[in-house]
DNA sequence: GATTAAATCTAGTACACACTAGAAAAGTCA
DNA sequence: TGACTTTTCTAGTGTGTACTAGATTTAATC
């Protein structure tokens, strides 16, 4: 029972370090099996099926994420400003998304690749990570920390989305860590970009 | 010659609809063929290669997203505030991605789903796109309207992937138009979410 | 209407993919 | 060591893909 666990565990490791980096359609059960030195025929001794194995990847990879803004969030104090509690997540998911391990990585590489099956089995886990956000904008606009003449949805989505695309050009090599963008994403949709005065207009949506 | 051309501009646009809907991998020859009711050897007197096929789509949806954002920073009054040159260029891009046609849209759906020799071709198409970007918020920060503290760089890729990862949510059904995702991207991004006294703190990048 | 050119179709090839069946090997424990 | 189980391999199948060759039809020209 000790190999098979182990084995197990290096082809949920190499699926998730192939889709990461290569996207669903490159992430073949051949080049998986390759990958650790395999047959591609042996995969199916410990997954019935390339997109049961895909989906498995993409299940820990949303509890990994989930987990890493939780617990940021835990650590703070309790009389924190909604703000901080809005950074600190923010930088949380950066982290998570970035800089952290492949498992959350391929969750949002292949976000928009993945089956109709596979969109819809991980429909529910994605619902209840935007809760996460949703608390923390509804925490910010009730206590008036934050601007409620925005639509909360679309300003989460916008939050997540900045974070998530980022993943298409952030070079773990350069002298932009991972927490650096979560920094600026903050700076720039909680603070703004703009100096001084500035009539935040009302919008009608 | 007529109508050679006229099949030509449907198996254009039949691609662009499958690939902003469906993505690279979706969509097959024999799918763009079906959709204009042809057989799919038929497409290859038009087209030598899928992804020569593709790659025109690609190019026709970049040059639009560039005309859109020229187009609608042109109108402007020669003493504009660089911020409103910002909130043009964001609204512009917003409603050719989203609310426009297939081609642009095609473009940012298909990011990075598509093969190595496609992504290569157009990496100068979006390179040269990026310094549209980057030459607003330069002048912003130059004539002391935006803040200098952030890097640029960044900055300028949060904006468009705030509004590229829009294609995964915006529904063209809902009440929320895609200047309407625009307006709250600027909003958010120029002005910020927080009420109120902002300390700005320097970030070190 | 006949001749030529343009456009499409029929019928295939070759290949990569996910996946299967059964034999072979490796590991476990008396 | 020998019997048994677990794991992996060899050797395939079937399907979908991009693409090709050559026949066939449609359109244009004289």
């Amino acid at each position: 029972m000790k190999k098979s666990d182990r084995t197990r565990q290096d082809i949920l490791d190499a699926t998730a370090s192939s889709l990461a980096t290569a996207g669903y359609t490159a992430t073949t059960v051949k080049s998986i099996a390759e990958t650790i030195g395999m047959q591609d025929a042996s995969i199916y001794y410990h997954f019935s099926s390339k997109d049961e194995l895909v989906g498995e990847v993409l299940d820990i990879g949303t509890a990994r994420a989930v987990t890493a803004v939780d617990q940021a969030l835990a650590e703070l104090h309790d009389d924190h400003d909604p703000r901080e509690a809005l950074r600190v997540a923010i930088i949380a998911h950066a982290e998570a998304v970035l800089g952290g391990g492949d498992y959350p990585r391929a969750n949002v590489r292949t976000f928009g690749q993945l089956p109709p099956d596979l969109t819809h089995r991980h429909r529910q886990g994605h619902r209840n990570y935007g809760q996460i956000w949703t608390r923390l904008i509804d925490d910010g606009v009730e206590s008036g920390a934050l601007r409620g003449d925005l639509n909360r949805s679309v300003a989460r989505l916008i939050i997540i989305g900045a974070l998530c695309w980022a993943i298409e050009w952030f070079d773990a090599g350069e002298e932009v860590s991972a927490a650096d963008v979560g920094e600026h994403v903050f700076q720039m949709v909680v603070n703004g970009l703009s100096i001084g005065e500035h009539e935040s207009p009302a919008v009608s949506v």
